[in-house]
Parts: structure tokens; sequence; C-alpha cells
DNA sequence: TTTATTTACGAAACCGGTTTCGTTCAGTTC
DNA sequence: GAACTGAACGAAACCGGTTTCGTAAATAAA
């Protein structure tokens, strides 16, 4: 069907192996084939098949960028700053989705191990117990960088934020505005970055003597639907916090839309700090204070830590953990 | 250095396509067979060598989605409904982000044709003249599916919107509200979609009798700075418009960012309705008029016709064009 | 019992490149 | 003139699977 090295062998009356190499301008074929071979595949409109190349080769030229979704400021600026790496190192960046969802990570994780990919950065998805697929790649020395969210019992480098402390600055942030009562929203099971910011949040609670309350510290999943009546149900309460932190994005979002629909005015009857690389964070109503993760160097920073593993196979660089910082933006959602 | 079929052959004393059959579940294997198979390879840890299955088949069950940014909701949002299809077909979904940048639009095309995926669904990045690649592959009958941002003379199945009436729809709806002078603001070069949107702008105007003027006809480019201080420069004139159509989301955020700077008070000193499938729209301060599209709707649309095609091969499916409608969501940006 | 059929498996070709290892022949050295 | 060297190219193995085809043994049909 497609034209080969086979065909342009035969045609020019030479070996496959002489057009293979002349193709990839070996010094063993002189110019005159090679300029010969080269005009020719041209002419045909010669495109090597890829498949067959990497088999040989044992190598990909791809990376893999594994994150929970794409409809977050975070992972989409990450994934450019991954892009801008990989560009001048001649590689294709791979995007995968897993929805929050370990079976679809799982299953993707394990896909990798055929060679589809040399190397993965990855940010973990929420969810149960964690399965032996992100095991075996690491202790198979598969070339592997969390970025944010990681695994803190698989050894792999890392590139993270300062999670606990951004928690914390938040927090103190809410306290400084006059909130009594604050609120953190979470996420469900056991991802480490919303732990810590969760240990960030109770310390600060602690070291200002509040007391933090159990049903105050809402562990929201996957559903929309579900986080939506979750807080609702805390807003609704006599009770009801006067201020939130959003751990994550979504929620820092759905919180607005919560306090629209149930008539409370941020920043006066409610503040909220939401963790956020949103670049609408200063268009919104009232325009959000957030943390900010740097989340483009981020991204470039793993995807740098990767191609130092990937080229400097021998080198058995030791499994780095760059811890960048978050900075907080404040605007008027927790003004006094 | 990884198990292969060979290793799982010797070790069991059966030939290579005996273990091949086993693990493909072939008739032609005895039960008892195809368990110790089964049961040898899980004990090492078998996974097959994805080049050497897809070098024989010649499929790669890879599709390609290629869209000039994540940062979008539209484009965020069509590719969770590609994903949804692609998913109940066993297909894996590969975004490749152009940055709307042609040359690397380019570049990612002409990769495809050595089989690194077996369909392409596409949104084009604006820019200069369309060169050879995207030809290359409709000529080549390759499979191919545009969605929103189409070629028009390319040849292939296309998933579009109304873009003509609902750049007519938003215009009238500002001149509704009592704008008068009316902004367009489109992006640069020769993007059929905002061409359609433009005209449907124009075709407004002329209804109600509004000339057009081309200084409100603006053409943005891929630099937040250059389009900010372009809006910058027509909302400082003494007879700066009253009213805004953003034909890409960037543009009517940014507008809004202007309004902020300016001190001009949306829906009041100007109105702004903008395309977009924002989440965040009715977050926003003041909330945004949309025009939104069907994004996920339109992702799932174009994912199916890929896979009509593909699985289709001898039906000779005829390059369809499907227009799904956008719809008009008043908020405040354009209150009265 | 003989022949036809089915079952279960193996040998080898094949996918389309890459790479190793000759081999030929012209030019060089002694 | 014999032995050596290097340049330019070809034959074949190889990557790790899949698939075709052939065949021996077991079973069924005649």
């Amino acid at each position: 069907m497609s034209v080969t090295i086979k065909k342009i062998a035969k045609d020019l009356q030479l070996a496959v192996s002489t057009v293979s190499k002349a193709l990839s301008d070996s010094y063993e074929i002189s110019a005159e084939t090679k300029r010969r071979v080269l005009e020719y595949a041209e002419k045909l409109d010669y495109v090597p098949n890829l498949y067959a190349s990497r088999l040989k080769q044992r190598k990909s030229n791809n990376i893999a960028v594994v994150v929970p979704e794409v409809a977050d400021s975070f992972f989409s600026s990450a994934i450019n700053g991954i892009e801008s790496v990989a560009q001048t190192k001649g590689y294709h960046v791979i995007v995968y989705l897993t929805h929050e969802d370990l079976k679809k990570e799982e299953a993707i994780l394990r896909d990798f191990r055929g060679g589809r990919v040399d190397g993965v950065l990855i940010s973990v998805s929420g969810g149960a117990k964690r399965n032996s697929p992100i095991h075996d790649l690491s202790s198979k020395k598969f070339p592997l960088v969390f970025f944010d969210r990681a695994c803190e019992e698989v050894e792999a480098a890392k590139v993270l934020t300062d999670d606990f402390e951004s928690g914390y600055k938040a927090t103190q942030h809410l306290i400084d505005k006059g909130c009594k009562k604050i609120a953190f929203l979470g996420t469900s099971e056991d991802l480490e970055i919303i732990n810590l910011r969760r240990m960030g949040y109770e310390s600060a609670m602690l070291a200002n003597k509040i007391k933090s309350k159990k049903k105050f510290v809402l562990r929201c999943g996957n559903s929309e639907e579900e986080n939506y009546s979750l807080i609702h149900k805390m807003l609704c309460r006599k009770d009801r916090p006067d201020g939130i932190v959003g751990s994550i994005e979504k929620l820092a979002t759905l919180s607005y839309t919560l306090c629209y629909d149930l008539k409370l005015k941020i920043s006066r009857d409610i503040k909220i700090i939401g963790f956020s690389s949103l670049p609408f964070a200063s268009i919104l109503n009232p325009s959000l204070t957030t943390i900010t993760q740097p989340a483009f160097e981020m991204g470039r920073t793993a995807a740098t830590l990767l191609f130092n593993i990937l080229e400097n196979k021998k080198g058995e660089v030791p499994n780095q953990r760059i811890i960048l910082p978050s900075s907080l933006m404040e605007r008027s959602s927790t003004k006094k």
C-alpha cells in the first residue's frame, strides 16, 4: 500500500540496507547515492513506518503526561510547561486523562510497559489504595516523575509545592480577616497533597486556638451534584462557616455558585480562598483570593527532570524532590 | 530484557505461535494450554510489545485529537466528549496541542502518516494559508474529522455549529439591549468560523441599519499583550463602543480585564457577549452572557463519525457535515 | 478397517525498518 | 607484483509479535 524502503530499494536497484543507511545519512553511503535515494523518497512521498523503526530501536520518542483532567487551569498550564521542554528535545507529549478514576489510571500505566512511551510525568488521581501498576513502573526503573500530586510511598522524582505551608497560609489569611468558623473543602480519599493542605489548615487553626470542627472538614468526591449538596448542607446550618478554604479549583468555584444560590454575599457573609491558577480569578464576582501554584514552572521542572533521567541512564540520578513555592494572591473574596 | 513471547514459549516447551494464539484466546488452542500460558504470563508479568503487534497489524488503536490549546473550556469539554466515545471502542485518545501555530500543526499532521494513529479529529489553528499536510491526509483517504474549526476547502467530515447564525444572534441581542456601537473581536488571519461569526455580525448590523465601522472590527492575534493594547486603544477612543462581541472565549474575558482596568462598568457603560462554554461564566463579575456551543456533544459526535469511518471502510461514507445548534445564555453582562 | 474430519500445535513467513558483518574493488604501500 | 587499506554497498539476522499453512494424533463417519 504505502511506500516502503523495499520499494525504493527495488526501483533504485539498491539493497534495503543501503536505502536505510542513505536515509539516515550514514557515512557508509556515497553522496551521490544519498542524493538519489533522498530525491526518490521525496518524490514518492515516503514516510517511514513508525512501528517498524520503534520496534528495532526500542525507543518511542514519546513521553506521557497523565493527569486527572484538563479542564483545570493548573493542569492545562503545567502541560504547556511540559511541552515547552519536550519540544526542544524532539519528543512528543501524549496527554492521558484519568478523570480521577483510579481504574483508568492503572490501565493507562499498565499499558506504558509495552513501550508506548519512554517516560511518564504524572499527577495521580485520588481514590482508594493504590495498586501495583505505579509501583511496578517505579520498581522496574521506568523513568517516572510525579508533579503536584505524588505518591509518597513510591520512589521517584517529584516536583511539588509547599502544600502544608499553603494550607497554613490560606487558613491564617482567613483568620487574619476575622473568620472564626473556617471550613476546609477537601477531596475524597487519600490524596497526599490534600492531606497536607488539610494538615496545614488544622495546624493554623490550632496555632490560633480555634478548634476545627469535623463537620466543617468536607470530603468531596468527583460528582459535582454530590459536592453541591454536601456544601449546600453545610452552608444551610445555623452555625454555618464564615470562611472556606477550597483545596482545589473546582471546589472554590462551586462554593461561589452555592453562595449565589443561597444569597450569601461572599466576603461579607463568608470569605473564600481557593487553590487555583485560574486566569479568571480576578474577574470573578467577587475576585477570588487564591493560593496560586507555579503551574507552568512545575511542568517545566518536571519535564526537565524526566529528560535528565532519560539522557543519564547510567548516572543513577537520585530521586530528587523539588519543592516550588506557591503564592497567596489577595483579592476581594476575603476582604474584611 | 523484558519478558517476551519467546521466553514463555521456551520455558513452557511450546512454539511461539502457540503462545501467541493462547494469549489471544484463539480457538485453535486447548483450554489446558491456554491456562498454562496465561498463568505463566501472569507470573512473569508479561506485557506485549506494542510496536511489534502494531507493526504486523497495521493498526495503532490510537486516535489523535489536534487542538490549539486545552486551556479553553470548549476544547477541554470537547475532548471529554471524544474520550467518552473512544473508551467504548477500546481506543486511546492522544491529545496534540498546536498552540495556534500552523508550523506545529503541520509537523504533527505529517507525523501521522507514519501510522502513529488510525484517525484524526482536528480543530485547526488559525494562521496563513494552509499547506500540504492537511490536504495530503485527506487526499490519501486518511480518516479525518474536523470539529468546530474546519478547513472548508478540504474534503472531510465536519462537525460544526451555526456560526453565522450565532454571530447574528449575538449581535442582535446587543442591539436589542440598546447598543448602537458594537465592536467585533475576531482573531487574526483566516479562520473560517471567525469569518462566519463576523459575517453574522455584519449581517445583523446591516439588517438593523447600523453601519459597522472598520475600526470596531478587530483582528486579534495570539499574544495576550498585543490583544490587550489593541482593545485598550479601541476602548480609550472618545466614540468607544457600547457593545462587544467576543468571538472566542479569551477575547471576552480579556475584555473584562480591560473594562476593570479602565473603570468601565460592564452592562452599564458597555455590554459584552462572548462565545464560550465556560462553566464560570455565571460567576464572573458581572455574569457573562454567552453563545454556548454544545462542546461535549460536538466532541462525541465527531468521534462517532470518525469511528464510523474507521469501521466502515468499504461503505464509502460520504463526507458528512453536521451542524449542531449553539444557544444564547443571557446573563448580566448585557443587561439593559 | 479404512477414510474423512477435527483438534491442537509447530515451523516459518511476515510486518518494515535497523544493524551487523561480509564482500568487492579501487587505490595505496612496500 | 603482492599484501594492505578503506570506501561503498549487499546479504541476512534481528526486533517481537501475528498469521498462514502444514501435520500428527484423535475422533467420527463410512
